[in-house]
DNA sequence: CTAAAAACATGATTTAAATCATGTTTTTAA
DNA sequence: TTAAAAACATGATTTAAATCATGTTTTTAG
């Protein structure tokens, strides 16, 4: 299933924009001696929720949904990931298992490093750990934001929101209004929290109020500040 | 408003159930040498949403919600905290604001270690930062679980997985069964996220089906599996 | 290239939970 | 101690959003 296409850590392009952008000489050659390197087409597992991890994720390239399993059996999504970014963090420093899954939204090209030199390197690398400390709380901040979202706003509104997150997160194309990512309406309802209907119905009504386009998957804002009213944000 | 009442970081007993349980010597003389250390009255604010830190708090005596505040000008509980935790470490540690705030449930002892001092010591003891990764982490872990949560499970569930998870945090008396934490019929209702009737309306339903007895403000859980299986946990 | 299966779309109906309304009990403070 | 204000409680009503139902379009796989 998985292909290997080894990346030299040294010159990699990705982690430039990652943790480990300040990260050289032996550590970073350690890694580099260890890592594994694998590539996960469109809808692959990476991780799946329930087991113990055995290293930490590095993507390359490629973006990469983390999502949780409800009863229901519908999917809830919890982080979306790109290139640079790192998975399997949150598992890996609690101890924990898994509490999610992590899948392929498109082709993706992923670096493993073994738990063993991951911790090794943290422990004598004091600004890595404050990295992560920094990216941990981060991540706690958005999530605590989205528990009071969930319990307080309107659906509408936090659509309006999850499409501004889209943007933040993986930008636009060159138009400056495209958002540069895919997702399936019932991808875009698991990370609103909400029915698959009730989103189609949502993007529907944004595009006949003339805050959004849609071409084909594609989202395009064509009104920023109708949307950031939408949306209500108070901060 | 704040009464100073120290207490010797090398002798203090919650201490040992904190994160500073395995800190000794040099480190632990800095700390007490720098820390303040206050008492706050039940309803007394300790830090405010919108602000930067300007330290670390831990909590040698009382009670703290952490809560959120809403649009419509509902508080949203994100975290239920005692005696051996800290206290506004998310913001202190990602470089940005308080996103919530911090109020005393109960009368409190407070100490506050000075920022410079708690960089000091973090930088120098790999342990403590393993920690406080594994302390982010499960926080994280525990805040995507309520996202997923509140996206798909009904009220009279969550009401019950809340019960459990005040169970969990504050322990019970010495009946093993009355849980050890006063919160409002509001208070509950905001940690659910949720309605106060609606919250007010679950606890007697609970009580007519056995599951709960209500004396006063205290809870007794008198069906424990009965409750579990209301929670409907599936893990 | 075509059949089957997903994904998308929209209307109709139901329902869970919020809101509104009102009364009682408990707590707080003058 | 006694008003006033919170907090608690319960019933009635409304409403936002889920579910159900059905049809169309797009994608996938043999």
């Amino acid at each position: 299933m998985k292909s290997t296409k080894h990346i030299d850590c040294e010159h990699c392009e990705s982690r430039n924009k990652s943790i480990f952008c300040d990260l050289h000489g032996e550590h970073l050659a350690t890694i580099n001696n260890h890592k594994g390197c694998n590539i996960y087409k469109k809808g692959q597992t990476i991780f799946s929720e329930g087991f113990f991890p055995q290293g930490l994720f590095c993507i390359n390239s490629g973006k990469v949904k983390i999502a949780q399993a409800g009863d229901n059996g519908r999917e809830q999504i919890i982080r979306l990931t790109k290139e640079g970014d790192i998975l399997g963090y949150r598992a890996l420093l609690s101890g924990e298992k898994y509490i999610a899954s992590a899948i392929a939204l498109e082709d993706c090209n992923i670096c493993l490093i073994p738990k063993e030199i991951f911790f090794k390197v943290i422990e004598s690398e004091t600004s890595l750990s404050m990295q992560i400390m920094k990216l941990l709380s981060r991540d706690l901040g958005k999530a605590e934001h989205k528990i009071t979202d969930l319990a307080q706003k309107p659906v509408r509104e936090r659509m309006a929101e999850a499409i501004l997150f889209l943007k933040e997160t993986f930008g636009t194309e060159n138009d400056g209004k495209t958002l540069n990512i895919v997702l399936s309406r019932e991808e875009i309802a698991n990370v609103v929290g909400t029915a698959t209907e009730t989103a189609i119905r949502l993007l529907s009504e944004f595009k006949s109020d003339a805050i959004i386009e849609l071409q084909a998957k594609k989202i395009k804002i064509i009104n920023y500040d109708k949307l950031v009213k939408t949306a209500n944000i108070h901060d």
